[in-house]
DNA sequence: TTGCATTTCAAACGCGTGTATGAAACTATC
DNA sequence: GATAGTTTCATACACGCGTTTGAAATGCAA
């Protein structure tokens, strides 16, 4: 119990790693190396690689949630039980954002693992995955507080594709960076949580306002 | 030069395993099973995997592109040089959205197989997907005569999120369905895609008279 | 048919991977 | 300080991968 220092290394070597490289092209060879502990620790303290990675995902989600959830019960006591719906979202997509983009300094290695794992979708992740659909249906259900007049369908859409804006935007900001010459300032993270967050919520107003 | 049928075997049969379970899962042991020669075919024919991959990825990529900008230059034709912008962007995202959702049928396999591409981000592949931003800006010009008093950094962020939602619908629609509870219809491709060119569309011109 | 180039085939090679082993080093309890 | 339990370490193992090899089969012109 003394020595999880061993543990830990591991743990914050690999998540590192994951996050800069990607899971293809680390090796446990890598971790051991970048944690400074022998090979045969990864086996001894986890099992496996696959029970390395399956926990570090679990405790890393829990931070990423947390950091959501607080977001979105700050902005539903701002608005007595019913957050604003641009709060909502910017709740949503705000803290992924700025753990991934923005000055390196506080970039977080979570945040990027996270996105990692969501991208490459590496077996023993895979099958832990569902509890990120419970995770999201509080969103789901603080947007139907938000917006009672709104059909559901058009909800978890909105939901859907504010998520694929961040998820992309943060993916392939590369492309955007070639195709735009630079002109789009992917530096500039809370402009970006702002275009988000106002297409989004344009799209659920917006819509409605159509049928009408 | 007669038996070339190898050749085309290993390039269909690699095509369609790639684009059913990804690059990271298929070994050059289940493709040339799939396609029914040996081993060896492979590297004679194409030198490694990574040249097959490379040469099948710039073939599909000929094929998905021909299809979005048919449909571009008839939107444009049908405006006078001008398109339509909603048009436009269903010039972007409907192919590769038929190709990938709908039914089973109509599927097909390059689209999937470029999506799968432009997911996983293989070696071989990143090395030549620059040509995609070249493609892509002739939807920008397209979009810019379309809305000539628009901002181009607009334009670069509604182009780059159309293509984010219907990507990350392909992607994911497993997850939005889990969490609508199959409320949203993800066999109505045609219905999906006035979602995402409603949304695109209305985040240019809803955010333009925002600000006026 | 003969001869030469092309294509196929079974088998093996080298390498890197995750994992297992058993001895050595350490830690803590009596 | 002896002993039992925990943790580290160097090393080796088994396996799957992409690739290579050299001989056999095939195609094709003279």
């Amino acid at each position: 119990m003394a020595a999880d220092h061993t543990r830990t290394a591991i743990l914050l070597a690999a998540e590192r790693l994951y996050a800069e490289r990607g899971f293809a092209d680390v090796t446990m060879r890598d971790i051991v190396a970048a944690a400074d502990v022998n090979l045969a620790a990864v086996n001894y303290h986890f099992g496996s690689k696959d029970e390395l990675i399956a926990e570090l995902f679990v405790s890393r989600s829990l931070v990423t949630n947390r950091e959501r959830l607080n977001e979105l019960k700050t902005a539903e006591e701002a608005g007595g039980g019913r957050a604003r719906i641009d709060a909502i979202f910017a709740a949503l997509v705000g803290p992924t954002l700025r753990g991934c983009l923005g000055p390196d300094k506080q970039r977080s290695d979570a945040a990027r693992f996270m996105i990692r794992a969501s991208i490459e979708s590496v077996p023993p992740i895979r099958k832990i995955k569902n509890r990120e659909v419970d995770h999201l249906k509080r969103f789901a259900a603080a947007m139907r507080r938000s917006l009672p007049d709104h059909d559901d369908v058009d909800l978890f859409w909105g939901l859907h594709f504010a998520l694929a804006m961040a998820h992309q935007t943060i993916r392939d900001s590369e492309r955007l960076n070639k195709l735009s010459e630079g002109r789009c300032d992917l530096n500039d993270v809370q402009g970006i949580i702002n275009r988000i967050v106002g297409v989004s919520v344009l799209a659920l107003t917006g819509r409605a306002k159509a049928r009408a």
